[in-house]
DNA sequence: GCGATGATGAAGCGCCGA
DNA sequence: TCGGCGCTTCATCATCGC
C-alpha cells in the first residue's frame, strides 16, 4: 500500500460502485464532450493565459511532462493541436491516458513521482496557497509552472488523480484555492456514486463550475429522501441550498436529561457508514461555509451541534461530524455540577445577587490578567456591594468576557488550571507537572475536547466493544477522547495518538502510564508526515481501527481570532484536509483487508 | 530564550423594535 | 422584513522580566 492507493480510495466513492472497470479506466465515466466545455470558456485556465504570453515551445513541453504525461504523448498532443490552446493539448492528453489501454499502475507511477518530489513542498502548499496566486498575479503574463504543480501535488497527496485535478484546475480556473479544486472533485464523485444507485447507467458529465459554485448541494440531493427523518427536518432554515445553520437550543440530537427529544435515528449516506467509526469535532461559531465544507469532505453527514453547557457548568459550542449509533446513548457517572456555584461552591459566598451567571462561557486558551481584576476591584470599592448599574455592566462585560469567578469581596479571579481541568472533565491535575508551564496549561486546555459531552457521543461503541477498542486519535491535544474511553470504561487496546505538541504528547503520556492502561500507546507528532505506508503498517500491526477521532485546530476558525480568521484555508485549520485524508485512508485499506 | 502579561477587534448570530 | 444592538468567541502579537 501507497501514497497512491488513497487515489483509488478518492474514487472508492464513485468509481467503485459504479461497477468500473480498473483497467486504466479512472475516466470511462466522464463525458468529454458536455455542455460544460461552454462553462470552461467563462473560466479560462490559468495556464492558458500565461503561456499566451509567449513561452517557450520548450517550456510548453516541459510544463506537460512535468504534470506527468509522457514525453511521447505531450509530443502528439502538440502535434495534433498545435501550440497555441495549451486547453486542447492538455484535453487531448488527458483523453489519451484516459482511453489508453495502459495498465493503471502507469497512472500511479505519475502521481508517485509528483507525490514524492514536491512531499516538502506539502507544507507550503498548505500555507501559502493564496499567495501563490498574488506572486502570479504580481507577474502577470509570466507562466509559472511552479504555482499549478503545487497544486496538482497538493491534490495527488489528497489521493485524487492527475486527471482529476487537471479536470478541476481546468473547471475552476486559476482564482480556485487546493481546497475548492478538491472539493469540486469531491462534488463529482459523490455524483457518481448517487448515479451508481439509478437502474441506468449513463456517462456522468463533470459540473459545471458555475453549477458548483451556485450550489454546491447539488451532488447531494438524492440524499434528501434519505434524510426525511433526520435532525434536519427539526431545523425548517436549514434547507438544501441554503447554509447550514446551528440549531437554537444547541442540544444535537438529544440530551440525557431530555429522553422525548431525544433522536435515536438517522439515516448516514452509505459513503459514511463504517468501520470505522470517525468522529471530528471544531469550533460551532465558525465562519460561514466552513461547515459546509467539513460536512462534504466527511460524507455529507450532518454535523451534531452541541453546547457543553447542557453537559458541565461551562459553555462550549462544538460541531461534531461523525457516523456513530446515536441510540442507547448514556452520560458519565458521576454526572457533573452543572452549574457555577455547584462546581465551585466556595465563590457562593462572594457573588453579588446583581452577577445573574449560572454557567461560565466558553473556556480559551488564555485568561484575565491580574491588572483588570485589580482595575474592576478598585471600580467596586467605593459602593460597598451595590455599585451603580453602569459600574455592575461593565464588570460583567469583563466576568463574561474573561470567565472571572467572586473570590472575595469585590475581588475576580480567572479559573485556575485545576478548576478548568475539572470543568472540562479530565482528572485533577491532568496536565500539570512534566515540566510544563501555566500558560501551556491553559493553552492545552482551552483547545481540548469536554470530556462528559464527547464520552456521551462515544458511550454507544461501550457495548459494541466490550473487549476494548483500537483508536487512532489525530490532533490528540491532551486526549479528551481518550479520557472519555476510559471514563466510559471501555478498554483501550490500542492508541495511536497523532499529536504535534510535545507538551500535549507528555500530558497523554503521563496520564497513560498513571492509568495502569494496559493496552499500547504509539505516538506521533506531525500528521503530514503520516503516510499511507505508516497508516498500513499500523493498520497490519493493531488489526485495524475501530474509530478515528479528531479535532482539527481552530484558530483561523474561532471568532477570538483577530488576525488570522482565515477559515479552512488558514495556516492551522486547513489541517483538516489532513484528517479527511488519513480516514478516507483508513477506510480506504480497512475495506480491502476485509 | 522562555514564560507571563496586557492590549488588541471583528465575524456571526439572536433578539427586539420600528 | 429589516436594521440596530448586544453577546460570544478552542486567539494573536508585542513587550517585559527573569
Amino acid at each position: 500500500m501507497s501514497d497512491t492507493d488513497s487515489h483509488f480510495s478518492a474514487l472508492r466513492m464513485g468509481q467503485g460502485e459504479m461497477g468500473g472497470s480498473s483497467d486504466g479506466g479512472s475516466d470511462d465515466n466522464i463525458d468529454w464532450n458536455t455542455e460544460d466545455e461552454i462553462e470552461i470558456e467563462k473560466y479560462p485556465v490559468s495556464c492558458c493565459s500565461r503561456e499566451a504570453a509567449g513561452p517557450s515551445n520548450t517550456k510548453l513541453f516541459d510544463h506537460f511532462v512535468g504534470m506527468g504525461f509522457s514525453e511521447k504523448l505531450v509530443s502528439r498532443a502538440i502535434n495534433e493541436n498545435g501550440q497555441e490552446n495549451t486547453d486542447l493539448i492538455l484535453e487531448s492528453l488527458l483523453t489519451y491516458a484516459a482511453i489508453e489501454d495502459s495498465p493503471q499502475e502507469q497512472q500511479i507511477g505519475i502521481v508517485l513521482s509528483v507525490c514524492d518530489n514536491a512531499s516538502s513542498d506539502y507544507e507550503e502548499n498548505l500555507l501559502d496557497d493564496s499567495s501563490d496566486f498574488d506572486s502570479d498575479s504580481d507577474s502577470e503574463g509570466i507562466y509559472n509552472p511552479s504555482s499549478e504543480e503545487k497544486k496538482m501535488t497538493f491534490l495527488t497527496e489528497m489521493g485524487y488523480t492527475m486527471n482529476e485535478a487537471s479536470i478541476a484546475m481546468e473547471r475552476c480556473g486559476a482564482d480556485a484555492s487546493e481546497a475548492e479544486l478538491a472539493d469540486f472533485i469531491c462534488a463529482h464523485q459523490m455524483s457518481k456514486a448517487e448515479d451508481a444507485l439509478l437502474p441506468e447507467e449513463k456517462p456522468l458529465p463533470w459540473l459545471s463550475v458555475d453549477d458548483f459554485r451556485k450550489s454546491k448541494k447539488r451532488k447531494f440531493l438524492r440524499y434528501d429522501s434519505c434524510k426525511r427523518n433526520t435532525i434536519r427536518d427539526k431545523k425548517p432554515m436549514c434547507e438544501d441550498d441554503e447554509p447550514i445553520r446551528l440549531p437554537n437550543p444547541m442540544v444535537g440530537f438529544g440530551l440525557p436529561t431530555d429522553s422525548c427529544s431525544q433522536l435515536t435515528h438517522r439515516n448516514l449516506p452509505e459513503p459514511a457508514i463504517g468501520p470505522p467509526y470517525f468522529y471530528y469535532e471544531n469550533v460551532a461559531l465558525a465562519p460561514k461555509g466552513v461547515w459546509d465544507t467539513i460536512s462534504r469532505f466527511l460524507y455529507d453527514v450532518e454535523p451534531e451541534f452541541v453546547d457543553s453547557k447542557y453537559f458541565c457548568a461551562c459553555a462550549r459550542k462544538r460541531g461534531y461530524v461523525h457516523n456513530l449509533p446515536i441510540h442507547n446513548r448514556c452520560p458519565l457517572r458521576p454526572i457533573p455540577p452543572l452549574t457555577i456555584s455547584e462546581a465551585l461552591p466556595m465563590t457562593k459566598r462572594w457573588w453579588p445577587n446583581w452577577d445573574t451567571r449560572t454557567k461560565l462561557n466558553c473556556i480559551q486558551t488564555c485568561v484575565g490578567s491580574a491588572k483588570l481584576t485589580e482595575r474592576i476591584r478598585k471600580a467596586l470599592e467605593d459602593y460597598n456591594g451595590e455599585p451603580p448599574l453602569y459600574i455592575q455592566n461593565y464588570v460583567l462585560n469583563e466576568c463574561r468576557k474573561w470567565n472571572l469567578v467572586w473570590v472575595g469581596r469585590n475581588k475576580l479571579a480567572p479559573l485556575e488550571p485545576d478548576e478548568v481541568e475539572m470543568l472540562l472533565g479530565f482528572p485533577r491535575n491532568h496536565t500539570r507537572g512534566g515540566g510544563i508551564s501555566r500558560t501551556d496549561r491553559y493553552k492545552s486546555l482551552g483547545n481540548s475536547f469536554q470530556v462528559d459531552t464527547v464520552a456521551y457521543h462515544l458511550s454507544v461503541l461501550k457495548d459494541l466493544y466490550p473487549g476494548g477498542i483500537s483508536l487512532l486519535s489525530l490532533f490528540s491535544g491532551i486526549g479528551g477522547a481518550e479520557v472519555a474511553l476510559y471514563r466510559l470504561g471501555i478498554p483501550l487496546k490500542n492508541v495511536v495518538s497523532v499529536e504535534i505538541s510535545e507538551v500535549n504528547r507528555t500530558i497523554v503520556r503521563c496520564w497513560w502510564d498513571q492509568t495502569n492502561q494496559k493496552g499500547n500507546l504509539i505516538d506521533f507528532a506531525d500528521i503530514q508526515q503520516f503516510t499511507a505506508e505508516k497508516l498500513e503498517q499500523l493498520i497490519s500491526a493493531v488489526g485495524g481501527f475501530d474509530l478515528v477521532v479528531g479535532g482539527s485546530p481552530c484558530n483561523n476558525l474561532a471568532g477570538s481570532n483577530r488576525y488570522h480568521r482565515d477559515g479552512l484555508e488558514g495556516k492551522e485549520s486547513s489541517l483538516f484536509y489532513h484528517y479527511f485524508r488519513v480516514l478516507d485512508l483508513v477506510k480506504s485499506i480497512m475495506s480491502k483487508d476485509q
